[in-house]
DNA sequence: TTTTGTGAACGTGTTCACAGCG
DNA sequence: CGCTGTGAACACGTTCACAAAA
């Protein structure tokens, strides 16, 4: 198989939760172009991003939702549990344990870890907070992912914590680059960074004058609402 | 100016990162390899990227480290303050009001709403909570940015009266798709999205077992330890 | 000699447009 | 006729490579 981009898996990330709603509304089938009008769009992305994994449409009839929505569940690995490490029991950690939706998508939190002495031995959701420094010695836990919610300065020490501790994949929320061995799976959530796009951009369109909208749509910017 | 990609914002944002660092560590001057060494990139990206808004640099030398560092703050617009309006107090919202690098960079978070009876009223860092339905008349608050931290069936309501409310920009953790009209910059944060994606990456290495660890390095994505 | 700034080459993702099939 | 699947055209961001400056 090709390699499949980087924008390609996210917007089938975003076409799963289409098909949840889409299926929740009892609707059976869906062309391409209904799909990428909710997700804003052209439908010729659509076909040729699942066309990287196989032929899943019906020409004349478009998708069959539910269906594309398992085919698609397989592709991003939904259909198997993962086992996730927490560090940090802060407030983006507290914020990520209470999300539902976390194990809703097979994703179990089994591990939570962190510093303060003072939260040590506390629980968080119901999993029992370890201190951080057992962390390295947790390779036979079998964690697949490990997110880091800490303060920036350690965020590189608790990569490399994790790795030892075997994780191949990691979800970093901590503003700051962060290195890690080939193998491993980095992905960052960075709120400053968008924070600072926005400053940038409005900035901008205030130096412009009314002018232009612009349409600038790329990834994730603005667009006008469609019916 | 010609149009400016959103990637070449989003690392200026990092760039400004590793500056305060290099500048917290006394160093006076840097050349774009060390900095981009600090980022996992390139040197000819950090020129590139410098080179859309002017010559900094020095030839032979490098940039200045303290200068370089506010003409970036200047471009990033982080040089004013931004009125932020926080719709959602639970675990995001209240993770978002306390982190204190948010108003470090010139974000202050002037109001916050929510729709739930027990919390209107109480306060949140400070700032006291008001009904939402109170937002679309809030026009006259001067409101720079409103930040989305509801769940997922609010979020194109609440976009729709943070426009009322005349933002110009929308920071949105929903992790659904919305829609704005053109002149609102829309920024999403959509954990669900990095999860997803990072359980694709693994997925796909377990099947093309222990290989080539790959060099896909697009975006966010891993990359060996630097030196 | 070092390092910037930048046109040009390159690579990759998006859009077009249409053949193919239902 | 409607809609998919896809090669080809296109657009755009990244990397190269070198002239210019310190």
């Amino acid at each position: 198989m090709a390699r499949i981009s980087d924008s390609t898996v996210r917007r089938l990330s975003h076409y799963y939760r289409v098909l949840e709603e889409v299926q929740a509304e009892g609707r059976r089938m869906i062309s391409s172009r209904r799909l990428a009008e909710r997700e804003g769009i052209t439908s010729a992305q659509v076909r040729k991003d699942l066309s990287y994994f196989g032929s899943f449409g019906r020409r004349g009839l478009g998708y069959n939702v539910a269906h594309l929505r398992e085919e698609i569940r397989a592709i991003l690995g939904l259909d198997r549990r993962w086992r996730v490490a927490l560090v940090g029991a802060g407030h983006v950690g507290s914020a990520l344990l209470a999300y539902r939706g976390f194990a809703a998508q097979g994703f179990d939190v089994v591990a939570v870890y962190d510093r303060d002495p003072a939260r040590i031995g506390q629980k968080l959701s119901g999993v029992a907070i370890q201190d951080v420094a057992s962390l390295p010695a947790a390779a036979g836990q079998g964690f697949d992912i490990g997110v880091i919610a800490t303060p920036v300065r350690a965020a590189q020490e608790v990569a490399d914590a994790l790795v030892t501790a075997g994780v191949r994949g990691i979800l970093n929320f901590a503003p700051r680059k962060i290195f890690v061995p080939a193998q491993v799976t980095l992905r960052n959530v960075d709120m400053t960074v968008e924070l600072e796009t926005l400053s940038f951009a409005l900035h901008q369109t205030r130096r412009r004058r009314g002018g232009r909208g612009e349409g600038r749509d790329r990834g994730s910017a603005s667009r006008t609402r469609g019916q």
